[in-house]
DNA sequence: AATGATCTACTACATTCGTAGAAATAAAAA
DNA sequence: TTTTTATTTCTACGAATGTAGTAGATCATT
């Protein structure tokens, strides 16, 4: 399944707050995006043509909305490409990359060493 | 800059096989895709209208071209997009994703061990 | 039941992308 | 120097994307 920039930012919120409405995923948004709730609905509209959300019921005329699909499965998809495309498919240079530039805490450096730790002992 | 999924892919290619002609991409692209050699130079052109590639000279009448920017300048960009829009923006569980389902020998393993051992001693 | 408010459904439109043919041009060969 | 051939340039076009207005339906209120 592939889905645009702008109809993944909509699955992003729909997975923190689903089940929810349309309307409060706009209002979600419009904290990070100044944008028009019909444009909001239509890429809920294509998400649901897509098959990456349906319906889960009624609260007054409003339709409740829920995913189909979890990130875990989108970010399978979408990991070799990115991987390839960005750092010429070598995963070592990319998890350098992000070890590297992003902020990870004691905790987080300490779990990741352990995956490390697991990963070769499966050799 | 902004680049489109197949506009990368050129630049991949690019990036491994600069300085060299329209002609010479399409022979490597060819290994992997099957398109017409004007669409590759379509996309070379776009590319040097968006200004990621430039003009190195002749060979004949075929023009050699050099990339303008780096793999790594564009992948800083790209990467916060892809954290948030496929991992909700959290660094350690991307960074887990890749270290779970991508092969990695032991050398690197090894090598992503030590970085996070540095980057423990930052702090 | 009529009116007003709210939400959905439909339509639209400029832009980018993937794709490639046709025309023009320049180099090489005859 | 004319013809052939390799390249570039220009033009095109359907699909997807971001964006949103308008019309229609539905619920709540008078």
């Amino acid at each position: 399944m592939k889905l645009s920039e702008f109809e993944l930012d909509v699955m992003q919120l729909l997975w923190q707050h689903e089940p929810c409405t349309a309307m409060d995923l706009h209002q979600q948004l419009s904290q990070h995006k100044q944008v028009a709730y019909t444009t909001l609905k239509t890429i809920i509209d294509r998400l649901e043509q897509k098959g990456a959300v349906q319906r889960a019921g009624q609260q007054g005329k409003a339709i409740i909305y829920r995913s189909c699909v979890s990130q875990n499965t989108l970010s399978d998809q979408a990991t070799p490409g990115f991987m390839q495309r960005f750092f010429g498919g070598n995963s070592r240079s990319l998890i350098a990359h992000f070890i590297q530039q992003e902020q990870l805490s004691a905790d987080d450096i300490t779990y990741l060493q352990n995956l490390l730790k697991d990963k070769q002992q499966q050799k």
